[in-house]
DNA sequence: CATAGAAAAATTGGATCCAATATACAATCG
DNA sequence: CGATTGTATATTGGATCCAATTTTTCTATG
């Protein structure tokens, strides 16, 4: 019998939904921090009961979005300057490795897909825009490093100071700065000159993190 | 009145023991891979309901102990050879950044408790021990890294190669030759030297993780 | 005896209900 | 009038029950 391939993943559950959509939330910083998660609030808004919407909180909590306190429910963790500088630093770490794996990898098809999110982050206005294809830029370059472990690391590092970035870009003028150093990381991936481009994603994310930096201690006083 | 100061820490839930118990089992080995985790089974086991222990399983899943699929329930998650070589490539580039971050912060108090569990390692001959004293070796090191995010990365790494590295160390000769590496990178910490430490750590991780590769080929053929 | 189909058992995800505790607010007492 | 105590409400964690689906077992048939 023949019959056409089909992508049977397995229908979401409604855990995995409001996990999404909270997580979703919470890095584009829909949900401020501090703000409470009510169960039984949140429960309503999907038409859904109390138990699956404490898994998503549960795993929410194991990734560090949220934090819990019995009989008080859960909050929007918020992060002290110490812990996002470190993130920053985490990033840049693991991200500066990512794309010196990568280089050697990058085919045309990805090199011309990394243009196209690339000229789009130049291009788009919208705020909110800018952190989604922010992600696709780098995840289009990274993907080559074939280490699905390092971009799970990547993805959750970011996820938890994304907010912030996407902030910081929104109020300040960080984004044509950002737009060039893409286009050099970009140029550097084009020439096959890993260690260039590990060194100029390592200044990347040390820039953004010093520009969130100043602009939080302003912010927060 | 006058009472003593009593840590009033919130109880854990059942859903947290449940939790760090099948955490502990996997990461020892205890539960091999591929064995089926049924809800109603670890339920009984605890005398609760499934209620909790799924949320245990859900948190496992998100940091990859376990596996799950529905109406099937969940396996404890094995690793290809290829995944294991990523991890270890990952933690020897994270855990030789936390230990150069570390050294200037080393007191004499730190490097005392890293001594005691140095030599703890090298005469302690219960190979289910080793695991254990390996760690706190490390850790003792790290945590003068004052670098949380870090070191929950460190941990979630070597959670999820564990068991092999027990195994391997275990079934080979492998423990007089890490109880040597640890020696040396101590002794670098000692005498202040953040770059060899690291560099040592960096080797001596790598350094396991071809010991197990050659260990896991010829084992799995 | 082998096999296809039906029935039964097993297993998970979710809904509803209950117990435990924190918080807010009213009642009481000095 | 302020402080303290009691009570009602809000909220979470867990138990029990139900629905959906898979896996296994049994049975009938060629």
């Amino acid at each position: 019998m023949k019959f056409a391939a089909v992508d049977v993943r397995q229908a979401a559950s409604a855990a995995d939904i409001v996990y999404e959509a909270l997580r979703k939330a919470i890095i584009e910083g829909d949900l401020a921090e501090g703000e409470n998660l009510r169960q039984d609030q949140i429960a309503q808004m999907f038409n859904i009961s109390r138990i699956p919407v404490r898994e998503a909180l549960s795993r929410l909590e194991q990734h560090g979005l949220i934090t819990t306190q019995r009989y008080k429910g859960a909050v929007v963790a918020g992060l002290s300057i110490e812990e996002i500088e470190e993130i920053f630093e985490f990033r840049a770490l693991i991200e500066a490795e990512v794309i010196r794996l990568a280089v050697p990898n990058l085919d045309r098809e990805a090199l011309e897909k990394a243009r196209r999110h690339c000229d789009a982050f130049d291009r788009e206005t919208d705020p909110h825009r800018w952190g989604e294809i922010n992600r696709n830029f780098h995840y289009s370059l990274y993907e080559a490093s074939r280490r699905p472990y390092y971009l799970q690391n990547v993805r959750s590092s970011l996820d938890r100071i994304d907010r912030y970035l996407r902030a910081q870009l929104s109020f300040t003028n960080g984004v044509p700065r950002a737009g060039r150093e893409h286009e050099a990381i970009l140029a550097a991936c084009e020439q096959g000159d890993a260690d260039l481009a590990s060194r100029l994603t390592r200044d990347h994310i040390l820039d953004a993190g010093r520009s969130l930096m100043t602009f939080l201690r302003e912010q927060r006083g």
